[in-house]
DNA sequence: CGGCCAGTTGAGTGTGGTCAATCGTTGTGG
DNA sequence: CCACAACGATTGACCACACTCAACTGGCCG
């Protein structure tokens, strides 16, 4: 047994945005509605950790500013994902809203006033942890990869994955976020993105109607970049 | 207040192994202690998660082997560290002993049942995940850094730091780990590392009397070399 | 129509990877 | 005690990939 057995099938490999426990009941009602123009910042870097955000509507991504002035993007979050969630006083990075974008508010205090009454909340949010944790391993593990070309392929098929769990189409992907977001996320440059995804054209693997749309025409291709 | 607030305290910015909730009284007796030699494996990634490990002695390293082959090392444990702290069911890396180790191996069963009897069991738990989550935050904020100089840097100081915290010389740092463990580590190569730390000496920012010995000369240097 | 911004493409450079030779330490056996 | 092997670390030469700087394109909105 020890050592031999496959990984499990509940741990994600590559980089994912799939990482999202089953909502639990009663959930819905808590808090409050908020509508967040897009670019505004939702919570800042080291403010005090009060509230936990859902996603309704429109996409997120969570950031830190570098010592020397870079940006880097920790995560993105879609509908049905929760942000902030957050048990040590402060917020570890800043939140923005990358879309016009609804969440509902929750403050801390509700949600543990619940949680004393719903242990099936707390134990939602202690895998919600769990998972984020998972999430950030695969981010980090994406980011030591080598080459441009691995980074931005696992990132397309991420986003394909998230797409198919939405029961949406797994090959047209809508980007929501800028180049420069995803070269953020990446590690890389704007123009080293721009290129790639270029050369992935070039050699039949997406097609790029628009900037913000990828066709995905060759999973197989992308998959064996992804881990190269 | 919002966004105004300096960054807490008790939140590292940088590259760190300092991540360690205060020990509980009576969790000492739990367990059994086992001794490991050098390069040994104590579990596997996707092993089935049965127990949590203490390290009481040496130095042990979570590791990933990459579709690739290569091999990433996510995390480096030392005395008093908790590796394994893993709710999902199945460790998401291998562990190996860099050092001949000694462990405390716990049962998350035997576990589990004491957390019931002792709340402040299942808060020190919950704290060391969420410990866990910065330290990878903030491992791949340290990835996705531009320079090798500065993860070199960034690892040095965050050796040195440690050491500060068990009552060691901050100045004079043991390498428990090769120059290969280094760069998997840092995502970079064995040969960028030696080269790197050959520079910072030619540059007066450190000494190696031996390649196992660190002696920090300019930390100021070092520091703003970290973040750039 | 013109301005603006995001994205693309090009040319040149530099950092870090690759391959290979050498050094230094440690440990083993004659 | 020395010779030698084995291994990790260091250094060098070379090269490729991604960054930098810069020009240009295309879409969108006033």
């Amino acid at each position: 047994m020890l050592g031999l057995m496959a990984p499990a099938e509940n741990v994600a490999r590559d980089l994912d945005f799939s990482y999202r426990p089953a909502p639990v009941e009663g959930w819905p009602q808590l808090g409050t509605v908020q509508h967040i123009p897009a670019r505004e910042d939702i919570f800042f870097d080291g403010d005090e950790a009060r509230n936990v955000f859902e996603v309704l509507d429109g996409i997120v991504c969570a950031y830190r500013i570098l010592p020397d002035g870079e940006r880097h993007i920790v995560s993105f979050y879609f509908p049905g994902d929760v942000i902030g969630n957050c048990n040590l006083g402060t917020y570890p990075y800043s939140a923005q809203a990358l879309t016009p974008v609804r969440v509902r508010r929750i403050p801390r205090s509700v949600l543990e006033r619940y949680m004393a009454q719903r242990p099936e909340l707390a134990q939602r949010f202690l895998r919600l942890a769990a998972l984020e944790l998972a999430a950030t391993r695969d981010h980090m593990l994406c980011l030591a990869a080598k080459s441009a070309e691995s980074k931005i392929a696992a990132f397309l098929l991420a986003l394909s994955r998230r797409n198919a769990e939405l029961g949406e189409d797994p090959n047209q992907i809508k980007l929501p976020m800028t180049r420069l977001d995803i070269a953020d996320y990446l590690g890389l440059t704007i123009e080293t993105v721009s290129r790639t995804l270029s050369k992935f054209r070039r050699n039949g693997l997406i097609d790029l109607p628009r900037a913000t749309l990828v066709v995905l025409l060759d999973r197989k291709g992308l998959a064996a970049l992804a881990d190269s």
